[in-house]
DNA sequence: TACCATTCTGAATCGTGTAT
DNA sequence: ATACACGATTCAGAATGGTA
């Protein structure tokens, strides 16, 4: 078979045959996402993007079926509003394993088919073929976004126990995916390029795509201020014992605003945002009112919009917290 | 007051032990 | 094997206190 310019997309063909014939098919692809993946909606989205593009450069009349793997709704809903629907495309929970083309929000338009169209796709990542594992790759996904990390804060970010991740951290660093590095004071760890680049493979990102500025976590944010936000699920989760987290990204954005961290998961039947604002006290009383009256609105008003709680947490100074109830 | 040594504290790491 | 708990250790910076 020769290829078809889709050599490097790891995708799924999943044509739907309209006609009852095999000449003529609804041209659509499947795309898998979870949750759990370490990266935010907004991150996510980007990567679909990304891939349409590719699929418009080489294809007619392309569709795009993305299985969402998540708890709740808040996630799917996500990644539906932050894509661009530049072709036929449709979200859905993975529970669902075929599709109609009903289903998608825009109509598709049938293409005909012949022999040398049959896309030739990359495979898409599993873990064995690269001989890691999966809570191992984790880790490495979540560095891939901070960069250079301590280990607590990876500890907070993945939900793992901090021995557990010492020890994954060691088998990363065996692989040469990750290395030891002074970061600040005290002593941290960085991803190398090669675990970068597993870490995209892993994600399914096509190869000779820039997704570095999508990456990472959004703003530069101070090294005390970064500390806080990034061990802030683990504050959370002991904090509040009845409470479940499923997933925190530090800087991710949100709506209008990028929370410093943002947590999401749920109380008994409620799905809840956890939105982090840490504060370090140094503009006015003024400014910050205005600020954050901004985003607090814009917040709730997306909150009413989905039926879920957000609870907007500030931490600072003592001052800064007396404050803010006003 | 200026200087130096000591103690205290918080943050990060490592080693070991235990339960499943 | 994997997950987690706990104490010991190391380090840097802040606080304390003594002495010329």
């Amino acid at each position: 078979m020769t290829d078809n310019g889709l050599s490097r997309l790891p995708l799924e063909w999943t044509p739907i045959y309209p006609l009852q014939r095999n000449d003529v098919v609804l041209d659509v692809f499947k795309h898998s996402i979870s949750y759990s993946d370490g990266l935010p909606p907004y991150a996510q989205a980007r990567i679909i993007d990304l891939m349409v593009n590719r699929l418009l450069k080489t294809r007619r009349y392309p569709a795009l079926w993305i299985s969402v793997e998540a708890p709740g709704d808040w996630f799917r809903h996500e990644i539906k509003r932050l894509i661009k629907h530049k072709i036929p495309m449709t979200v859905q929970p993975t529970k669902k394993t075929c599709i109609n083309e009903r289903e998608f929000y825009q109509p598709i338009r049938p293409t005909y088919l012949q022999e040398r169209d049959v896309p030739v796709l990359a495979p898409r990542f599993d873990p064995l073929d690269y001989g890691v594992k999966e809570a191992a790759l984790r880790v490495l996904r979540v560095l891939a976004r901070l960069k250079t990390a301590y280990r607590p804060e990876l500890a907070s970010l993945t939900g793992f126990s901090e021995s557990h991740v010492r020890n994954l951290l060691k088998q990363l660093q065996a692989e040469n995916l990750i290395e030891r590095r002074q970061i600040g004071k005290y002593e941290g760890y960085a991803i190398r390029n090669k675990g970068l680049s597993m870490a995209h493979r892993s994600w399914n990102i096509p190869k000779g795509v820039h997704f570095s500025k999508y990456r990472g976590e959004f703003r530069y944010a101070g090294e005390r201020h970064r500390r806080v936000s990034r061990r802030w699920r683990a504050w959370l989760e002991k904090a509040y014992p009845n409470i479940e987290i499923w997933e925190c990204w530090t800087e991710a954005p949100l709506f209008d605003g990028i929370p410093d961290a943002l947590a999401w998961g749920r109380k008994g039947e409620y799905e809840i945002l956890f939105w982090l604002e840490v504060d370090s006290g140094h503009s006015s009383e003024k400014v910050m009112r205005c600020n954050y009256s901004h985003r607090f609105q814009n917040a709730y008003q997306h909150a009413k919009r989905l039926g879920l709680s957000i609870v907007f947490c500030v931490m600072g100074p003592p001052w800064v917290v007396r404050f803010f109830p006003s």
